[in-house]
DNA sequence: CGTACTAGTCTTTTT
DNA sequence: GACTAGTACG
């Protein structure tokens, strides 16, 4: 009896086969993970590799963790000499040793979002780029999908030719590059492609990892982005052992570089590759994997494989709509109570997904109200709160003077008289000296202009340096208590904040307690290690396991868990596809949605329940959506609850709710399908008609409609709810619904022949306005753009 | 130089 | 609606 014998016939041919490219095709629950494990104790037990020639790569901290531990308990020796690691930390580590052959000094920093931003704010203001017709956001999108794409500051100046747009974003990018390099920094992305370039320009270095990870896998391979797959290219490219693993039906990260080809032409790149499918699932019932085949059957571009499970047909699936996403947020947590208290599950087994934060608060709300202990994942990252990033800029600077940011975020935190003109004054001699802002401030009396503020940076520096001082004597939990004292962050905390200056204190302590465990496990403990550490968490990787807590979190951040209850949060077509999704005209847009549907319905185990909501508030403004079309992809005998408008009907009907939905979103701009912004007097065939479902009594609207102890709300079918009864009710509202509904048909302020400009498409002329019953029709040629036909309540046309 | 108010933006997802 | 950055004023 050994531990390979409970393996599949598959997953067996995976394990067993260690030698040359393989590309593992794994579906979602089919035990990766645990193949990759065994494989690995297979190579060292029995075909006498040495663990140090074998690197895992894996996408977050968390998934790394658990295979190392799992490789612990599989392998009785040398687990601790195999790299299990994430990209970035991997490359941090490369980075750590041999950067400085590519013009960086070894003790480079790493810079976040936040710290992008000001960068690129910066630079903006030295370029004077107009930040208003070209956002800071657009640059850095743009810059990091260049740098995803291993697309240098030069080449991408090159591309840019003429356009306008374009060079400047290439200007910025240049500058943006140079600046980081200035301060001796590194964005994520710079993590991976400095460790290509370094490749690259350093054949001996390469070889020398080459020679070093014979034995390459990597995990969740669907979601590396080009630079990911040339790193991993060049380190396999000699003894080409290279086990991939992952499923292109759960890629979902394309927003972030990810390329879905990398795994889909893998065989190209490696012809004599061996592909392998595992296609039996462990973790769901039938019913669960029925609908998610269902679903993904959907998209065209994916790999032909179907899910099964030795399991039964369990429950159906769930489906519920209500009235408002405040409805929906007390049926979650009632039904999640209900559960516990039936037995039926703990607060552990359940998770709500959804598809973006900003759905979380509803359903927190609920849970604080109904004392269900819960867990939110994502949202606002501990490391980008104020305090905290104030803290760690602390130490950065004691660490690393080199990082002007991090200086001059907390030179005048807590207040110490030094404003703006004076740090632009010592900007202005550093820049012209080409020194660093820090080291501009110890020659504090060659700056000109300074007058009584000079003495106000000496002490500065003087804090600073006793500081520094200190680290060379002091441990780290030391220095981070004598950082509080000397600087009385605290008492600056209570004085200016007075409100969360308690949370706030809360925070830094736990950063303290990071910091106490990272000193405490770290072999060789440095301030650089916990900075680096800190850097590169995730909010994911801070889950702990076990809790009895409900876990909240995003379909995105969802993905590698398993839970027993899943219930799946605002399935409503523009909240989940997005919006955004559906206006694109490319149709793998949707296609990346549905699989992070796929993604969603597969992390259930026992059961399944999808919601939704007729209504909902969104940045301010009233929205009605008609289910998603996910969940009508879901055969209606897999489901139970209310009725789910066929998918059938909405595509057959010329008519009906979808069809007119369908014709209008495509054209939507932005913004929703809010009262405010849709013209016409058909909304309530638009979104409340009733064969989308069930329209509930508006008496019941916004109150409670599950009394007391009953968890199950019944719903009423009532024939046929007008705009003019339903639109004071919405004026009304409940729960901060009180935005009023003020409809406008809108006349149009263009003709043909105009010129006019739209959001997206840029200036265009008028070619044809056609009056609909609800609206015009306006077909518009757009200069850049084609011709495009949209509705004039949608588009926001305006005159130019 | 620091504070208080206003305007603008945001909300798709994140290592 | 909430948060943030920018501006005007004390």
């Amino acid at each position: 009896m050994s531990k390979y014998d409970t393996l599949n016939p598959q997953q067996k041919e995976a394990v067993f086969q260690c030698e040359g490219p393989m590309l593992i095709l794994a579906g979602a629950g089919s035990g990766k993970t645990r193949v990759l494990t065994h494989r690995i104790a297979y190579m060292i037990e029995t075909q006498g590799i040495k663990p140090w020639n074998i690197l895992a790569i894996t996408f977050t901290n968390k998934a790394a963790e658990e295979m190392r531990i799992r490789v612990d308990d599989l392998v009785g020796y040398g687990a601790d000499q195999i790299w299990v690691s994430t990209f970035h930390s991997a490359c941090v580590r490369i980075l750590r040793r041999y950067i400085n052959l590519i013009g960086y000094e070894t003790t480079f920093t790493i810079y976040d979002g936040d710290d992008q931003k000001s960068v690129i704010k910066d630079v903006c203001k030295r370029l004077e780029i107009d930040t208003k017709s070209l956002k800071e956001r657009t640059i850095l999108g743009a810059i990091s999908s260049a740098k995803d794409e291993l697309i240098s500051p030069e080449e991408f100046t090159r591309n840019a030719g003429s356009d306008f747009k374009m060079s400047k974003i290439a200007e910025a990018y240049v500058e943006y590059q140079k600046t980081l390099r200035k301060n001796n920094a590194l964005d994520f992305d710079d993590l991976i492609c400095k460790t290509v370039e370094l490749f690259q320009r350093r054949p001996d270095v390469l070889e020398q990892y080459q020679e070093r990870f014979r034995y390459i896998m990597v995990d969740e391979y669907q979601d590396t982005n080009t630079a990911q797959f040339e790193l991993i290219h060049l380190l396999a490219g000699k003894y080409r052992n290279l086990c991939v693993v992952g499923d292109d039906d759960q890629s979902i990260y394309k927003f972030r570089g990810a390329n879905i080809h990398n795994i889909l032409d893998f065989e190209k790149y490696f012809k004599e590759a061996i592909v392998i499918k595992l296609e039996q699932n462990y973790r769901s019932t039938q019913n669960i994997l029925d609908a998610a085949n269902a679903v993904i059957r959907h998209n065209e571009e994916r790999k032909e494989k179907a899910l099964w499970t030795s399991k039964g047909a369990g429950e159906k699936l769930h489906f519920r709509q209500f009235d408002s996403a405040y409805e929906e947020a007390q049926f979650i947590a009632y039904d999640i109570k209900k559960k516990d208290r039936m037995g039926d599950a703990t607060y552990g087994q359940c998770a709500v997904l959804y598809r973006t934060n900003a759905q979380s608060r509803l359903i927190e709300e609920q849970f604080v109200q109904e004392n269900i202990p819960y867990n939110l994942v994502g949202g606002v990252n501990f490391y980008s709160r104020k305090e905290i990033k104030d803290i760690l800029a602390y130490l950065k600077t004691l660490d690393n003077g080199r990082d002007d940011l991090a200086v001059k975020r907390i030179i005048n935190v807590p207040k110490r008289g030094i404003g703006a003109t004076t740090i632009a004054k010592v900007d202005n001699y550093a820049l012209f000296e080409e020194i660093s802002f820090y080291d501009a401030l110890t020659a504090v009396d060659r700056i000109p202009g300074l007058g009584k503020s000079g003495a106000k940076l000496t002490a500065f520096v003087s804090e600073m340096e006793n500081l520094k001082a200190r680290a060379q004597v002091y441990s780290l939990r030391e220095l981070f208590q004598q950082l509080l004292d000397i600087t009385k962050y605290f008492d600056y905390l209570e004085e200016t904040d007075e409100e969360n200056a308690e949370d706030r204190i809360e925070n830094i302590e736990e950063l303290r307690n990071k910091l106490i465990a990272y000193e405490e496990n770290a072999e060789e403990p440095t301030l650089s290690g916990f900075l680096e550490e800190v850097a590169l968490v995730a909010d994911i990787d801070s889950v702990e396991d076990g809790a009895e807590k409900v876990l909240l979190m995003t379909l995105h951040g969802a993905k590698g868990l398993e839970f027993e209850q899943v219930y799946l949060a605002g399935l409503e077509d523009g909240i989940f596809p997005s919006f955004m999704s559906m206006m694109e005209e490319d149709p793998t847009a949707i296609e990346e949605e549905r699989r992070l549907a796929y993604v969603g319905i597969t992390r259930a185990k026992e059961d399944l329940t999808i919601t939704c909501a007729r209504m909902r508030m969104l940045h301010g403004e009233t929205q009605y959506n008609p289910v998603s079309r996910f969940v009508r992809e879901i055969p209606e005998a897999l489901i139970e609850g209310d009725e789910v408008p066929s998918q059938r009907r909405s595509t057959q009907s010329s008519y009906g709710s979808y069809g007119t939905y369908r014709e209008t979103g495509s054209y939507r701009e932005s913004g929703t399908y809010a009262s405010k912004t849709y013209g016409g007097s058909s909304q309530s065939s638009l979104f409340l008609d009733d064969s989308m479902g069930n329209v509930r009594p508006t008496g019941g609207f916004g109150k409670s409609t599950t009394t007391t102890g009953v968890v199950k709300p019944k719903v009423t079918v009532k024939p046929k709810v007008t705009a003019a009864e339903n639109k004071p009710f919405i004026a009304k509202g409940v729960g901060g619904l009180t935005k009023g509904s003020a409809f406008s048909t809108g006349s149009l302020e263009y003709a043909e022949g105009d010129r006019v400009s739209h959001i997206k498409f840029g200036a265009g002329t008028v070619r044809a306005i056609v009056k609909e019953p609800k609206d015009y029709k306006v077909t518009v040629e757009f200069d850049g753009a084609g011709t495009k036909i949209m509705y004039a309540a949608f588009a926001k046309l305006k005159k130019i």
